[in-house]
DNA sequence: AACTTGACGGTCA
DNA sequence: ATGACCGCCAAGT
């Protein structure tokens, strides 16, 4: 069901440690490929509406871009998110994308 | 019912 | 390195 594909999206996102990022791709891939990247992003659209509260700033696309910050409440709420948590960001850009990426592949896989 | 759009990602020119 | 194209599939028009 599509259902639990959003709820498992909805799930990793809200794994995600705090000061860390993922990628649309890796939520898609960890999930087995079912579906693809865009149904990740599409399923970020309704995690608003979700009655838990999911850290959707950590997720960005394998650019480390904030593609999804015109989403929030505000024009920079995403970008002030990440930095708050120790993030660098330049131009809607995460620097240290690297360092601070949290693949559930790795991480979850065992 | 058909076409377009999109918080993506990978490949090819 | 930059830009265009294709695949993926749900939702909107």
């Amino acid at each position: 069901m599509s259902e639990d594909f959003f709820k498992n999206v909805y799930e990793i996102v809200r794994l995600i440690p705090y000061g860390r990022i993922t990628s649309y791709g890796a939520i898609a891939r960890y999930l087995g490929t079912a579906k693809s990247s865009r149904m990740v992003g599409w399923a970020m659209n309704g995690s608003h509406t979700q009655a838990e509260y999911v850290p959707a700033h950590r997720v960005v696309n394998r650019n480390g871009m904030l593609t999804g910050k015109h989403f929030f409440s505000g024009e920079n709420i995403m970008q002030e998110l990440l930095e708050n948590e120790g993030i660098v960001i330049e131009d809607d850009k995460i620097l240290n994308f690297q360092e601070r990426f949290w693949d559930p592949i790795k991480e979850l896989e065992l």
